[in-house]
DNA sequence: GGACAGATGTAAGCTTTTTGTCAGGTAGGG
DNA sequence: CCCTACCTGACAAAAAGCTTACATCTGTCC
């Protein structure tokens, strides 16, 4: 299976061509930006990893072109730690994972497993719970499967939620999850939004548990 | 918190074990792989501090027989400078973080700290006693496997009687640990608070030891 | 350019829940 | 029996969350 590693540090890009050559990938390694694109371009990759800290051409920007052109091969992308902003601008611009630094190399692993598990259509890429269901390729939203329409925001909100559906994820962290790391609310944004979300989805869609977060609606066993 | 150490070197290992008793964990030092396979093997440890480079048995000999057993505990091994290959071998193996020798000792304490609180997330979080439990990670209790609304403020109160379920609490404690800052009490909230969960947890789940303070119902095993 | 639509942030007023306080009442231990 | 520690119910204050209206900002279309 042939890989592409896009990445200018050289000692992490040794280790992680190390750890993937013993797992049996074949990795082509790039250290700029301008050379991963035009590799991701003309080649045939099974999946990029992509740092996001590129000389001469932005990983973000190599991103949006190669989806731009319907490249959607699977891209998994590395961020320095604690970076929200870049992490959700590439989740927006196609990204389908992405691993914050320093990360460890099995984890780097499992998800490169996953991401090719999904893309080859093994497992899709469907959340759910309840009546509410989201494909997290497509990036859409289903409600008793109908489709809905929602707003990114809406989007990344519902999916933080379902990726945390066992339990009540507070405002505090849906604001961390959703904008940047030192935005501070002093309004009440989130509250907003959950309505919005509440009158898209139906009004017991997610639930409040005062004082601890927002949850998903569960299947109802009762 | 219980640490295991298997390092040989006498002078690493002193600096090492004075460091991580200061910062509250008790540690159980072995000065050879065998030693050290055994007590990982039979004993329960919140961590291990495993040095690669041991007499009679290998550090990854180790790590790769305890996990051959199942046995999932968080390791962070210790390699000699520069040493890639045993690196990369360990993280293979299933370590979950390495440091490199020489090292800071507040960076094995900060990687110690994230190791354990990664292990955290995936362990069991439920606390029970007598008829009640509770999850804390989804932040509910059960009384009897039904679930029961409580506030936070509730939830926190049987958290720490849980935590500390083998003694008496006294009013003076919660009421440092529900309030953190300003415990200036001269009125009867706990006692208040207590009443309200005796009301939903059931009369007997809190009891009273007069003069000492509250205390978790016990399995009753009279 | 300018009108328009969609997405999102802010503000204010309102509802509901949680928590603190108080004023008695109860009961265990000496 | 009596003191003190603890319990209870009622009420009020405070906090958390909901809803609606409106302001901004962006990009699109003519």
């Amino acid at each position: 299976m042939r890989l592409l590693l896009a990445e200018d540090d050289p000692l992490i890009a040794r280790d992680i061509v190390a750890q993937l050559s013993k797992a049996g990938y074949v990795v082509t390694h790039e250290k700029d930006g301008e050379a991963a694109w035009f590799a991701g371009e003309h080649e045939d990759f099974a999946a990029v990893i992509l740092d996001l800290g590129l000389p001469k051409l932005d990983g973000l920007t190599i991103l949006k072109r190669w989806r731009a052109n319907g490249r959607n091969i699977p891209v998994i992308i590395l961020t320095a730690r604690g970076n929200w902003e870049e992490r959700v601008e590439g989740i927006d611009a196609g990204a389908d994972d992405y691993l914050s630094k320093p990360f460890r190399m099995p984890e780097l692993l499992a998800r490169l497993r996953a991401v090719l598990r999904r893309y080859a259509g093994q497992a899709n890429p469907i959340l759910s719970s309840g009546p509410i269901s989201i494909d997290t390729r497509q990036k859409t939203v289903m409600v008793d499967d109908l489709l809905v329409e929602v707003s990114p925001l809406e989007y990344r909100c519902i999916a933080v939620l379902m990726q945390n559906r066992d339990r009540a994820v507070s405002q505090m962290e849906l604001t961390e999850q959703l904008y940047a790391q030192d935005f501070e609310r002093e309004s009440n944004s989130v509250e907003v939004l959950v309505g919005r979300l509440r009158k898209k989805l139906g009004k017991d869609a997610i639930l409040t548990r005062r004082g601890f977060g927002y949850q998903i609606a569960q299947d109802e066993a009762t």
